[in-house]
DNA sequence: TAATGTTTCCC
DNA sequence: CGGGAAACATT
């Protein structure tokens, strides 16, 4: 019986353990043959695994198969893992049908797959075997209490599971509609003895050639094994085995050794379960750390579970990782954290850094998807309280009897940031009063222009009137300005902290002054260049711009700007004051329109943040202002500052839907607003956050949106519209049952509660959601399916060839003379080229092969095609 | 007891 | 199906 030429090699293990598995012993017409002191060489790498158990014992080899080497040597090589996180059920649960252990690149959408296992080097039918193991990085693998059952037709079976393997197959096998059940503690030693006694009769079998039952003695010997391994056994782990057997007289002979799959580990179990940050108070922390965040997660242990902080480089390198500091303590019943940011590795950075948040689960590794996080800038400004001195502006810093040739020397490291031609070298020194007419016809403001028209006219003035004189005349032009009618009174502003002391006014009429005077008498001195870069250039300190923006002294912010913009130190105008706002921040809060005007004309930056990170944008909808303050900022050439987050990673958009500013909302949506961003901490996109608001003004605007995607869901897998039929706002409801039923949003899951609201009036309004499919609308989506798409006719043929029912399909198609006349090449799909058979060339319909498949029990390949009919239809 | 772990139950 | 949570058990 075994002189056979086939590539079978007996092995022996070094121990003979028979808790472990198996045994795999020669057959006994050639065991005298196999001493135990035989030398061994290594197995071949191509195990997949490596088990020192079975090593090859050369001089025993059952068959001398022409010499084959080791390169030739059968083995399993496992096709398909199974997933890796799968959840185990109770006995008491498995009434029904859960989902089955699916492989691990299995596509919920686009290609179902489970674990499989090929044969190679083998060239006749041979057995192979999937059974559920315990999982160890120890080379010692014992089977696991809990079952691996199998569906099959309605009962389900027990492992091990046997199917073979045919050449004619390929030598693989899919394993399909497997589920784990989890033994109960009190049914771990019963199981275990179970299964261990299973293994110990095929090994007797071998062994002494004839099935027979279990001693006594062998009996107890189990009993105590099974005892003692159910103390140490781990639930929540374990890994699927699979053997290959050639068959003989109802012996079972392993062709090569089993290899194991990875773990798969039960996703309902605190300890394997997994990871996810679900919400989180704050997504941003100043570099410096130490920022208290509150963070909901998915359960977790409070002994076994950090929070760590990372940064990528280009590559995905990380360049920089540290830990939250919390104690067990903050961990509030497994379901939240609450922790202190580590400092950023760089204390001082410049601009925000990005970096990622996840959960790390020290006992086995386990980490959660990373949400991004900010590290940002710490502004350094003034804060009341704090023990920094106020920056003063003593009068050495605006001394005005600088003699024109004692004035500062050359800033020649005048080095703006982000402004390529901010060096002075760029600069032209040069500047004659013809060029200064040219520069000025590029400006495309009127206003600007106007004012600079009169620029000699005011320069006389302010030179040479007397002061009261000169107010005047600026007063009037103020007053007869009609765009300044909305100026916003400095005092009393709740974002422009303070108003300006005696002191500082004085400085920025001095500087102003100084300047005029300067000009007067060197008209095209490069100096000029080098006291207004002395005036204005140092960040953080309150300059005379910001003054006369606060003031609305029209006139020297206009003269201010045209040095700014005549000698191109457009870097000038992105300086911060002390309280970190840049002359457009304060001139947006204002809504002084015309100075927002010329400050983006002079190409003033409107992505530069204030010490909340605010841009102009934020500013602008927080102080709700003019329409036209929004179309100036959205002239700007730069337009990557629409979607830019604060500190708190609002967009100006969450803002404008936060004060339920419908008219930034719009102003903002029209000029490219991101309306499907999401939100750092939460997921939340805009239409989210309307919700929770429950503005329907705004909710409806934002629906009407083309590039809306309403479906994107928070980091708690909640969409808003799911959200929005939670509220308890009939108005809000309403408007989002008819936006659904308008998008045929049919199968919105409703994943929260809605029994509490038990009146019939709102069950209705919820039906839309709720109600199936029904098989008359079912069957009359088919009329519109000609055809199998790809993935779906994968996924039959698949099922139809492994349990071979496509041949009584066949048969009930009058197309099994053609199938069984030599058309069906091995090599193929039988079910495919039935299926296209049947339907090119015979007529069928979807619907008639469904309903074959119905009549022949496959319900699980009509479930597919019924799937595909509907995601085909939507 | 309070917190955590296990099993059952339910939509 | 897949998920959540109540109920029960243990530490």
């Amino acid at each position: 019986m075994l002189t056979e030429n086939i590539n079978l090699y007996i092995q022996q293990p070094v121990q003979i353990d028979m808790s472990s598995y198996p045994n795999i012993l020669t057959p006994p017409s050639s065991s005298e043959d196999s001493p135990q002191s035989t030398l061994y060489n290594s197995p071949p790498s191509c195990y997949g695994i490596q088990d020192s158990a079975y090593i090859l014992p050369q001089t025993s080899l059952a068959f001398d198969f022409d010499g084959a080497t080791q390169a030739t040597a059968p083995y399993l090589r496992i096709v398909e893992q199974p997933i890796d996180r799968f959840r185990f059920r109770y006995k008491s649960e498995m009434t029904g049908t859960h989902g089955s252990l699916c492989g691990q690149t299995s596509d919920r959408s686009r290609k179902q797959t489970y674990p499989t296992i090929e044969l190679c080097n083998f060239n006749k039918r041979a057995l192979v075997r999937c059974s559920i193991y315990q999982h160890n990085t120890k080379e010692d693998h014992r089977p696991h209490a809990h079952r691996l059952i199998k569906k099959q037709g309605k009962g389900e079976v027990d492992d091990p599971h046997d199917a073979y393997v045919t050449p004619e197959e390929g030598y693989t096998y899919v394993f399909h509609s497997m589920g784990i059940i989890h033994t109960a503690k009190k049914n771990l030693v019963p199981e275990l003895i179970r299964k261990k006694g299973q293994l110990k009769k095929e090994e007797i079998a071998r062994l002494e050639g004839k099935v027979r039952d279990l001693t006594q003695k062998e009996e107890i010997e189990i009993k105590g094994l099974a005892e003692s391994e159910s103390k140490s056994i781990n639930l929540n782990v374990v890994c699927l085995r699979f053997d290959a057997f050639y068959e003989t007289n109802g012996i079972l002979l392993p062709i090569c050794p089993p290899v194991y799959s990875h773990s798969i580990n039960n996703l309902k179990s605190a300890l394997t379960g997994e990871l996810k940050i679900v919400r989180m108070d704050h997504c941003t922390s100043p570099a410096k750390g130490g920022r208290e965040i509150f963070i909901l997660v998915e359960r977790v242990t409070k002994k076994n579970i950090k929070v760590k902080f990372y940064e990528l480089d280009d590559e995905d390198n990380i360049v920089w990782e540290d830990y939250g500091k919390f104690s067990d303590l903050d961990v509030h019943h497994q379901y939240a954290i609450v922790f202190k940011t580590p400092p950023y590795k760089d204390l001082t950075i410049k601009s925000p850094v990005k970096v990622f948040i996840e959960l790390e689960r020290p006992s086995d590794r386990a980490r959660s998807e990373a949400k991004e996080f900010t590290y940002t800038v710490s502004s350094n400004i003034y804060k009341p309280g704090s023990k920094r001195a106020r920056p003063s502006y003593d009068s050495s810093s605006y001394d005005t009897s600088l003699a024109s040739d004692e004035l500062p020397v050359p800033i020649n490291n005048l080095c703006l940031e982000n402004s390529p031609t901010g060096l002075l070298d760029d600069v032209q020194l040069e500047v004659t009063s013809a060029e200064l007419q040219q520069a000025m016809r590029n400006i495309n403001s009127d206003e600007f222009q106007r004012i600079f028209n009169d620029f000699g006219q005011d320069y006389s003035l302010a030179t040479d009137a007397p002061n009261e004189f000169k107010k005047s005349v600026i007063k009037s032009r103020v007053v007869t300005s009609t765009k300044t009618s909305n100026f916003r009174s400095a005092k009393s502003r709740p974002y422009c902290q303070r108003s300006d002391s005696i002191e500082e006014t004085a400085m920025a009429k001095q500087a102003v002054l100084e300047l005029q005077n300067f000009i007067k008498t060197h008209p095209s001195d490069e100096k000029a260049v080098n006291m207004l870069c002395h005036y204005l250039k140092e960040d953080n300190k309150t300059n005379a711009l910001h003054v006369s923006i606060r003031q609305n002294e029209l006139m020297d912010v206009m003269f201010l700007l045209k040095m700014i913009y005549v000698w191109k130190q457009h870097e000038l105008l992105n300086v911060r004051s002390d309280l970190y706002e840049t002359p457009l921040h304060i001139a947006t809060y204002l809504n002084s329109e015309e100075i927002v005007a010329n400050l983006i004309v002079c190409k003033a930056s409107v992505c530069v943040g204030d010490s909340e990170m605010n841009t102009p944008l934020h500013v602008a909808v927080i102080s709700n202002a003019s329409i036209a303050i929004f179309e100036k900022l959205f002239s700007s050439e730069d337009k990557t500052f629409v979607d830019m987050e604060n500190n708190e990673g609002n967009t100006a958009l969450n803002i404008a839907i936060e004060n339920g500013n419908l008219k930034a909302l719009k102003l903002l949506c029209l000029n490219g607003a991101d309306i499907n961003k999401q939100h750092k901490k939460n997921g939340y996109t805009p239409l989210r956050f309307a919700i929770e608001k429950q503005n329907v003004d705004i909710v409806k605007y934002i629906l009407q949106h083309k590039d809306l995607q309403a479906l994107v869901e928070d980091f708690q897998d909640i969409n808003p519209l799911q959200a929005a039929i939670n509220k308890d706002n009939s108005e809000l409801v309403d408007v989002i049952t008819q936006y659904m039923k308008q998008n045929n949003y049919v199968n919105v899951e409703i994943k929260n509660e809605v029994e509490d609201y038990s009146d019939d009036d709102f069950e209705e309004k919820f039906s839309i959601k709720l109600e199936q499919i029904s098989s008359e609308e079912l069957r009359e989506m088919y009329t519109n399916v000609k055809n199998f798409t790809p993935a779906c006719l994968d996924d039959i043929s698949q099922i139809l060839d492994q349990s071979g029912t496509w041949q009584n399909l066949a048969d009930l198609l009058d197309l099994g003379h053609l199938m069984r006349s030599g058309l069906c090449d091995s090599k193929n799909s039988p079910t495919k080229l039935l299926l296209k058979l049947a339907i090119e060339t015979n007529g069928d319909s979807v619907l008639q092969i469904r309903d074959f498949l119905e009549n022949l029990d496959e319900t699980q390949a009509v479930e597919i095609i019924d799937n595909m009919v509907r995601t085909q239809f939507m």
